[in-house]
DNA sequence: TAAACATATGAACAACTGCTCATGTGTGTG
DNA sequence: CACACACATGAGCAGTTGTTCATATGTTTA
């Protein structure tokens, strides 16, 4: 492994035949950086984790869950968002393991199965007001 | 303000007929919750937000920035990614307000505008690897 | 000033998303 | 068992998104 050499892991990084001329000044930085990054899986799967909260509506169920339990019935209610847009947003959420479920009766009761979920709603939260 | 009045910013909440007998059981439960809910624009600024990490380019271009301010082309390449769309995604970032930019000469040098990021993405990493 | 280069941008397009509508499934009740 | 109710789900559709392609803008250099 010589200095020379770049990790393989992502897209190789090219020192010859440079397109750009100004670019890659720093070959040292270009390889530090393009070993930090992560595998392409994990950033693809990062992005469908932000992909939840993408949407105002799962946002709102997540906030409203973050507070009480709740069957599909009082959100859709709550929110003024139709039962079924409501089940749909639900059965993504829950195939993203945020909320879990508990059936009751002919009442569904959903509730958060994660803790991260506050701190990142807030922490969105806290930037968006500056 | 009575203690059966609801918060008019959101929906109204009916507690005259309800559509579905089982639920609002508890009432004050769903007038705590409605009150503590954010505005609609809010949540919609929120979601807006989040958008912007729901995409692995968009993801890969931050997380690039995170280690090294870095002009177009290098990022381009780093990332195997076209000259246009990473220029696009760009733009959309500097209208959010997450990157800013710097000329020098032909090229453009972006970087990160924004303390929160690295713990945004951190904290998503850290819950999806679970 | 012309040519080369780095970047920005508009149009077009395919893929995706979130909703509605209709209907299916599961549960309690008369 | 028939019905009502709470919820789930598939199809269809309009709106959105991320990319490519072509081209424009801005900068340096010969």
């Amino acid at each position: 492994m010589t200095s020379q050499s770049v990790e393989p892991s992502q897209n190789q990084v090219r020192e010859d035949m440079d397109k750009c001329d100004i670019t890659f000044i720093h070959h040292d930085v270009i390889n530090k950086v393009n070993k930090d990054l992560p595998d392409d899986e994990i950033l693809y799967d990062l992005a469908e984790f932000y992909k939840v909260f993408a949407d105002s509506t799962r946002i709102k169920i997540l906030y409203v869950l973050l507070k009480s339990e709740m069957c599909v019935c009082d959100i859709s209610e709550l929110l003024n968002v139709s039962q079924s847009a409501v089940s749909h947003q639900l059965r993504m959420l829950k195939q993203m393991k945020l909320v879990k479920y508990r059936r009751e009766g002919k009442a569904v009761f959903y509730s958060l199965s994660d803790h991260h979920i506050e701190l990142i709603l807030s922490q969105g939260l806290e930037h968006i007001s500056e």
